[in-house]
DNA sequence: TCTGGGGTCCTTAGTCGT
DNA sequence: TCTGACGACTAAGGACCC
């Protein structure tokens, strides 16, 4: 009889792949996307790597200059959004042409509900018919929950699947550290070594009550759920109704004058304005975010007199709120975040 | 090595009204 | 009149993810 299972889809090395369909030149060198794609720019950092940068510790998150270093004869390319948004779609486009539901997360990802027996055979279709309808390679990672079905992918890439149940999830990640969970990151896991814990196993097994005093009573119940594999299974195909929107920008030279910092912040707002009447939704907050020279981060927010669609009400907010900052250091980062009300 | 941009959710703390 | 409990709401910050 069949069963009921949850694919995680990930593509793989996403932006990368999508340059390499217009550039076949690009297969079997390393490619780094990021930016405006020009290393020698201060401030700007690596969004993709192809695997043979990353053969050379070139990662995610590392600042454009620093690749180019580990990396020299890499090829750098800029972010081109428009295209990894056509190609995205046309994904996501596929697999829901499948019949199945499909629940989208972000540019390169999304769970797939599966009734089968076999679920392998299932996957190895599926990966097929995304690589010959848009020549883009991707992981699958099947579970009974989305977790699981999402922690398997890491085991799947590339260009693989991995299966992770309740059956054999404490055997594969039991003796792994905590920060191989997807939600803990690197505090979480320095206060969880402040405690003893560890590992998976080590935090599965944790006393229920502990963890609740140390990390309240929502979160420290979801530590332990998570540590046990345990996750959410349906699938919801209803589209993403997002909470907010923001434009920020750190600047390749610090901003000194306040006018400056009052324009660019005009700026900003008419950037998150255009997206948020693009979308035909109302703004109710807005917040300003400064991230200064010693990389404080500082954040204000303000709730309007009456929603907006206005780039002038949301600028002038804006500019407002630059008197609740200190501003005496030079100003790395500007942005503007606005928050909106639920569509009618 | 020196740290982007765009998001979400949670916690804590304060205020207000009943 | 004073006080406390409690819910609703706001604000700021932290952590995390891709």
């Amino acid at each position: 009889m069949a069963g009921w299972w949850l694919f995680h889809v990930d593509l793989d090395q996403f932006q990368v792949s999508v340059e390499r369909l217009r550039r076949p030149d690009l297969r079997g060198r390393p490619v780094v996307v990021g930016g405006d794609g020009d290393p020698a720019r201060a401030r700007q950092v690596v969004t993709c790597a192809s695997y043979e940068a990353r053969a050379l510790g070139v990662r995610a998150g590392l600042p454009m200059r620093v690749a180019a270093r580990k990396a020299p004869d890499a090829v750098f390319l800029p972010l081109d959004h428009a295209g990894y948004e056509a190609a995205s779609a046309q994904v996501m486009d596929t697999l829901r042409g499948t019949g199945r539901p499909l629940e989208v997360w972000g540019w390169d990802e999304a769970f797939l509900g599966v009734t089968a027996d076999d679920p392998e055979p299932v996957a190895a279709g599926l990966q097929a018919l995304v690589r010959d309808t848009t020549g883009l390679p991707c992981s699958i990672g099947i579970g009974d929950n989305k977790l699981r079905a999402k922690t398997a992918t890491g085991f799947g890439k590339p260009a693989g699947m991995y299966r992770l149940t309740g059956a054999n999830w404490m055997s594969i990640m039991g003796d792994r550290p905590v920060r191989a969970l997807w939600g803990v990151g690197a505090r979480g896991a320095a206060r969880f070594a402040e405690h003893g814990i560890a590992t998976v196993r080590e935090l599965a097994a944790a006393d229920p009550a502990e963890l609740v005093r140390w990390w309240g009573p929502t979160t420290g119940p979801r530590y332990r759920a998570l540590a046990r594999g345990e996750g959410e299974t349906e699938i919801r195909i209803e589209p993403w109704i997002a909470r907010s929107r923001s434009h920020q920008r750190t600047y390749e030279q610090d901003l000194t004058e306040r006018g400056v910092v009052e324009r660019e912040l005009r700026v900003l707002a008419d950037q998150v304005v255009t997206d948020v009447v693009a979308d035909d939704r109302v703004i109710t907050r807005v917040a300003v975010v400064v991230r200064n020279s010693s990389f404080f981060t500082e954040s204000h927010l303000r709730t309007l007199p009456e929603p907006t669609t206005s780039a002038a009400v949301v600028g002038e907010a804006a500019v407002s709120l630059l008197d609740r900052f200190e501003l005496r250091r030079p100003v790395r980062l500007l942005g503007v975040r606005v928050e909106l009300a639920p569509p009618p």
